[in-house]
DNA sequence: AGGTTGACACGAACTAAGTTCGCCTCGTAG
DNA sequence: CTACGAGGCGAACTTAGTTCGTGTCAACCT
């Protein structure tokens, strides 16, 4: 059963309802033995350290004392590795017993806990956008959501379609502060700029095909902290509701 | 000055305010000159038909007949290239002017233009995430979206981060749709899934953990079309203009 | 107990891709 | 006509994902 990785990879992700009352005897380890565990670990380990961008699979196998080779005996292939990064941030979610009255609330915290998650691994978001949706840890945080939006009175097809626009949103926000955050440390990146920098050139830019962005450079650069996150999440969830809740109170 | 190609980029972004007035004498094409419109022209190309996965610098270089190495007179590096595509995409969006009375509405035209041309060429909108701000053209779109957000009404600092929501769930949208289309035509993707399987397996899953993910299987893979899209731009939309448009209406 | 087996580890190598180097070509200027 | 230099291009370097074949060791079988 632990043989072939593709299976492996399957075990993690929901199945077709085949049933399988399969054996599940895990001989214990070896000798000094390379786990899929490990494998996340090291996986993680580089992605906090150097960035997504560093992380290859030379990299990761660098980090277990071993070559590239040996990790294929437990991976697909390299979005494997995505996969089960993915997976054990899921795992570290915490999901609220949905609570009628707070559910907005609960939803914002478990938003911001994806996105500290994502920004605790800089550029990892890539590899969310990229998840294939039968993870089944992404799974359980989707799972997660849903109920606090049913318990909050949400209709369900509004409530799925909302999971779908905040993982979004989600994601692309902890990609871009990744980026900016991780391209004030490139070489080539002296070009890219911090905010004052930004203001000054959104200033200098033409007046007659630039009015608005020079006339608001700073409200458009602006944004300190989470702010522009709290806002969009606020434009995402206060909207929902408007039938369901509207009704009910 | 048409000699570093790090030049050429700086001239697509927005610059600081040291005054240029330098002269802008084109000197005709040599022979069979490769330019950075053409390598733009081949780029788009490669990721209309075969999808961004497959835009490298070599496949640029086989479309125009010539090596990779030729390349780099013009741009500065691969990403470079993304800028040249973003750019080309953010020229051809029609910029409405603005009317105040139906802002929403022209808000929703050029967000779906923009999905529409990030649609065309699978995959693209990677790169659009990418992106770095200071690009001419992606502000010449930021500043069309600002003039309708401020014509309906909208604080300055509220469409300026709308207009960020607004383009992060627009990329990430796109970026979706692209890898579900690109997924039906791969070797290893027959283990990722279209509709009907995708709600089969949810269906399948332990009805303990995954509750309401079995129960609205249907609801949360539908949304054929653009519904989705719709869905979420609604949500971001209608939500804007609270403070401002109460009192005016 | 000793051989057998097979899962796992791993060095080496293959391929693809981004990038650089140095030489060549060819049009223009003097 | 020659010199210059921008631009084109082949070759090669580097990094990275992946595969192959072989080695090794623990458990099992006889």
């Amino acid at each position: 059963m632990a043989l072939d990785p593709k299976q492996r990879r399957a075990a993690r992700h929901a199945q077709p309802d085949t049933d399988s009352a399969a054996a599940a005897g895990r001989p214990a380890a070896r000798k000094a033995p390379i786990t899929v565990e490990r494998i996340t670990d090291a996986a993680l380990h580089v992605v906090a350290t150097e960035g997504y961008d560093a992380l290859t699979i030379r990299s990761v196998a660098n980090v277990l004392g071993t070559g590239p080779s040996s990790l294929y005996a437990h991976i697909v292939n390299k979005a494997d590795i995505d996969d089960l990064l993915i997976g054990r941030l899921c795992v570290q979610i915490t999901l609220p017993e949905p609570d009628p009255d707070r559910w907005r609330e609960q939803i914002r915290d478990v938003c911001a806990q994806i996105r500290d998650r994502y920004l605790q691994y800089p550029g990892i978001s890539r590899a969310a956008l990229a998840m294939v949706p039968t993870n089944l840890d992404t799974l359980r945080v989707n799972e997660g959501i849903f109920a606090i939006l049913l318990a909050g009175g949400i209709e369900p097809q509004t409530a799925a379609w909302a999971i779908d626009a905040l993982f979004l949103y989600v994601a692309g926000y902890a990609l871009e502060a990744s980026m900016v955050r991780q391209r004030r440390k490139d070489r080539d990146a002296n070009w890219v700029l911090n905010q004052e920098e930004l203001v000054r050139r959104f200033r200098a830019l033409p007046e007659d095909a630039f009015p608005q962005t020079r006339r608001y450079a700073a409200e458009l650069t602006s944004g300190s902290g989470h702010e522009r996150f709290d806002f969009a999440l606020g434009l995402l969830i206060d909207n929902l509701g408007g039938q369901a809740e509207a009704a009910g109170g």
